[in-house]
RNA sequence: GUGGGCGUAGCUCAGCUGGUAGAGCCCCGGAUUGUGAUUCCGGCCGUCGUGGGUUCGAAUCCCAUCGCUCACCCCA
């Protein structure tokens, strides 16, 4: 049933308008992060918010949650099947491999933009949110998952988040993820009466998540399960210690959590997330983890991979959460513009001071109201100095200069000179 | 997909056992005949989420439905 006659306009269910009053939070969010990965030399790279959606089913997983429930996938008008990306890995390896930037190359890149999953929203979930990601390509040994790690912990530090834990862990390569896969499959379905419904369909599909349970009655069996460590290779064991070297030597604090799984099928060897507990359920904030058979799998050259993701609405709440909110951005300068006289010359004389002064934010009084009205919105706008034009001053061809935020007295300048006065003004703090 | 809580003005909310909708904030104007505090006065603002039922009468009771939210699940 069409209910849009009836229901108020909204948007689509889990899709938020980023609102003027928020939108200091995501611009500093995203150029501090834009500016630390240009300094450990990783580039930005764009790729199309929507891929065939075979690339999904073949990297994340046929068998994952986000592939089986959680897709936004459509017919394109030729017939095509499309869909929006859930995540940012499979399309920035598809582009890696589109255009050949893996032939005989090292790879940094980062990517930022909107994720879509068809999931019940909730707090920290969304079913359009914003993602940060970084991906390395050809680095096989740990320092790459250290250098990686470093630079999360940097920009969460950076960005003033504090009280996060790192959860490490190590899947092992492909093959002994599989045969652990196998041995945990024998182990649960010996004691199937002790599962839950959750856990018995996780058996089929993805029996590692079955350690992750939070039911309290399946702890003991949990307990009782083969532990994936003991199924990690030689190589893979000396990897992994590398990375928790290189780690410690920098003072990078963590927990090796033998249960972290991750949702997605790609990953092996390292994998890590950055968790809260001061968001609600929805405690990672950022995660990721290496992902070496996945450019071979998609049909490149076989290419040793690892990145990570963080959350933009996850981490901005959590700014909020620690410190407020993000002061909004006010200008240098409101013009109040009052009377007809006024009104007819004040914004030519706006620009023309926007010609001499063309860093300084000058916001001008559109739409007339009273002195009073104008200086009330003057305060509000959070502007250092208020320029009051009214007739009088146009008929002498002169602009009151008043300080809104310290005790001193309005000026008058004569139009020539109010640039070179406004910019004095600035410049002394 | 499952469960809990909640839908009254732009925002935050009041409205008891049914009697026909209110406050504060915001915004505009005035007191202050051209200047951002406070105070005071006035003004603006409502399909009481939607549909149906009970009733002389429903924001209030009943049913359905939609939406929001939190948790499970999943994950950034």
């Amino acid at each position: 049933m069409d209910t849009s006659s009836i229901q108020p306009l909204q948007p689509p269910r889990g899709m938020n308008d980023v609102l003027p009053s928020q939108v200091a939070a995501w611009q500093r969010l995203e150029s501090i992060a834009r500016e630390l990965f240009a300094t450990y030399g990783y580039r930005e790279i764009r790729v199309p918010i929507v891929e065939h959606t075979a690339l999904f089913k073949r990297s994340i997983g046929e068998l994952t949650d986000i592939v089986q429930k959680e897709m936004f996938t459509f017919q394109d008008p030729g017939g095509d099947s499309l869909t929006l990306r859930p995540e940012a890995t499979a399309g920035i390896v598809r582009a890696m491999i589109s255009n050949g930037l893996l032939h005989n190359q090292k790879q940094r890149v980062w990517c930022a933009g909107p994720m879509f999953r068809y999931e019940k929203p909730q707090r920290g979930r969304f079913r359009q949110f914003h993602q940060i990601d970084v991906e390395a390509f050809g680095y096989a040994g740990p320092d790459i998952d250290a250098e990686l790690i470093m630079l999360s912990a940097r920009l969460l530090k950076r960005l003033g988040i504090e009280r996060l834990e790192l959860n490490l862990n190590s899947l092992g390569t492909l093959e002994s993820r599989k045969v652990y896969r196998e041995a945990l499959v024998r182990y649960f379905s010996a004691h199937k009466s002790k599962l839950d419904a959750d856990s018995l369909r996780r058996l089929e599909g993805n029996p590692l998540r079955i350690l992750d349970s939070k039911n309290p009655e399946m702890q003991e069996v949990i307990a009782g399960a083969p532990v994936l460590t003991e199924y990690l290779d030689e190589p893979s064991r000396q990897h992994f210690n590398g990375l928790l070297r290189h780690l410690d030597a920098v003072g990078i604090k963590y927990v090796v959590n033998p249960r972290l799984v991750r949702g997605l099928d790609y990953y092996t060897h390292t994998v890590f997330e950055w968790l809260t507990n001061e968001l609600g359920s929805q405690g990672a904030v950022c995660s990721g983890g290496r992902y070496d058979g996945l450019v071979a799998q998609l049909g490149g050259k076989s290419t040793p991979a690892i990145g990570w993701a963080l959350g933009e609405e996850r981490l901005i709440e959590l700014i909020e959460v620690q410190h407020g909110a993000q002061p909004q951005e006010a200008p240098d300068v409101y013009f109040v513009i009052s009377g007809t006289q006024a009104e007819a010359v004040g914004l030519t004389l706006a620009e023309r001071l926007r010609d001499e002064l063309p860093a300084v934010r000058i916001e001008t009084h559109c739409g007339g109201g009273s002195f009073k009205s104008q200086m009330k919105r003057a305060d509000q706008s959070g502007a250092r100095f208020a320029l009051v034009l009214g007739d009088s001053e146009a008929e002498r061809q002169v602009v009151g200069l008043k300080s809104l935020r310290i005790e001193a007295p309005q000026v008058e300048l004569a139009w020539a000179d109010a640039a070179a006065e406004l910019r004095k003004r600035l410049t002394e703090g």
